[in-house]
DNA sequence: ACCTGAACACCGTTCAAGT
DNA sequence: ACCTGAACACCGTTCAAGT
């Protein structure tokens, strides 16, 4: 035998006392992170971590459990929401705070999009955002609302700016409508607005005009109702 | 030998020489509908089809040009948008048809979320869409901007209502957050409102709440530029 | 051109067994 | 409690071979 069975833990090998919930999913965000979401797996993250494939399932019942404590995680990683101030700048640090958290982060996207919206973290977001809804002064039913359509312009952005990335084919793409060979004549507008479509697609500027519509919507409702 | 090794094509099994890139596409939709997205891989397919798993690349490259194919045939399915009329009801075909598409066919979320958006049916949509949005006055930049921010209302509702039907556990939800057992104290808001985000969330009346705040913004940015 | 089974390199997870 | 390898039932896809 020339080479002891268990290397010594070295660095980006962890001691095996010190495999804890905790690191298992701070590994797999970076991991993630690094090599994209594909790459994860219950049994990639584990010879990452240099245990077994089933040493994970110590700790979490399934890989839908581990996903979902890096989910949790990664949310735990966008800055604490201002409890008062004007309702209108609550709102914007909450979905601001979200939309750079998943640029950061796009495998997030994954994580977001695939299981239902609960934890904690959503929770603790969900908390901040219906509290300054209702701060301003709307009803019960229309915070809720407003609250819902403004996950919808994080989840949608979330899922278009992941799109935009993943397409890494040389064809031109304008707004992730490859417009490359489109015949001229039938889609006259979209060849007419596809530089527009390249140069706003996507990022913080798209996503703030977006969010700013609906807050100016938001406005004209609360002065005359 | 009992049986005859290649069972005649009956009901729900295709002839031999019928086998099409068509044919194929219409079964697997038909098989996310019945049985949901999970449910259908090139394996299941081909067995559904009564035929090898390697026959199906006679037909298409990967199983990502298969399920793009689907996707175009599905949203071939929604029906023509207008051409002509008032703008904001153009808009509004686009949206609910779109909206209505999704409904019928859940299955379709995942195609549409996990690869860039492309096709000529997709091109047909952002065509009628960015039409009715020039016609109604905007320049070219900012009909890009409103275009995209119609489309992150879509996907997000899409992924919305997928996670919410995914949910098929008995804890309480409201808005797919779920609130069973959650501590009033540290989230007074969430609970007050469960009701509220469980009456409120998901379907055609919330889709319609987020789409009249964007074109009212839209109106009103038309009228005092 | 159309269709095939065997094989490869993967998955998540169950199980029985070890410390 | 923590960790393990073997095994099971899956994937998508390559390959060489058949018609």
């Amino acid at each position: 035998v020339q080479e002891s069975p268990r290397p010594a833990p070295g660095p980006g090998r962890r001691a095996r006392g010190a495999l804890t919930r905790e690191s298992i999913v701070a590994t797999a965000l970076r991991m993630m992170d690094t090599s994209g979401p594909e790459a994860v797996s219950i049994r990639s993250l584990a010879e990452e971590l240099g245990v077994g494939a089933m040493t994970l399932y110590t700790y979490f019942r399934s890989k839908d459990e581990l996903y979902d404590a890096v989910r949790d995680h990664a949310l735990s990683l966008s800055p604490p929401p201002p409890a008062d101030g004007p309702w209108e700048e609550r709102v914007r640090a909450v979905m601001g705070g979200l939309h750079a958290l998943l640029l950061d982060h796009p495998s997030l996207v994954r994580l977001l999009v695939a299981r239902p919206l609960a934890g904690p973290e959503i929770a603790r977001l969900t908390e901040a955002q219906l509290a300054a809804l209702r701060d301003a002064g709307f009803d019960r039913a229309t915070a809720a609302s407003v609250h819902v359509t403004l996950v919808y312009h994080l989840l949608g952005s979330a899922i278009w700016e992941t799109q935009r990335h993943s397409e890494r084919s040389t064809a031109t793409v304008a707004g992730s409508v490859v417009v490359e060979a489109l015949p001229a004549g039938e889609y006259p507008t979209v060849v007419d607005l596809a530089d527009a479509l390249a140069r706003t697609s996507g990022g913080p500027a798209q996503f703030a005009f977006g969010l700013d519509l609906v807050l100016a919507a938001l406005r004209a409702r609360l002065t005359r109702p």
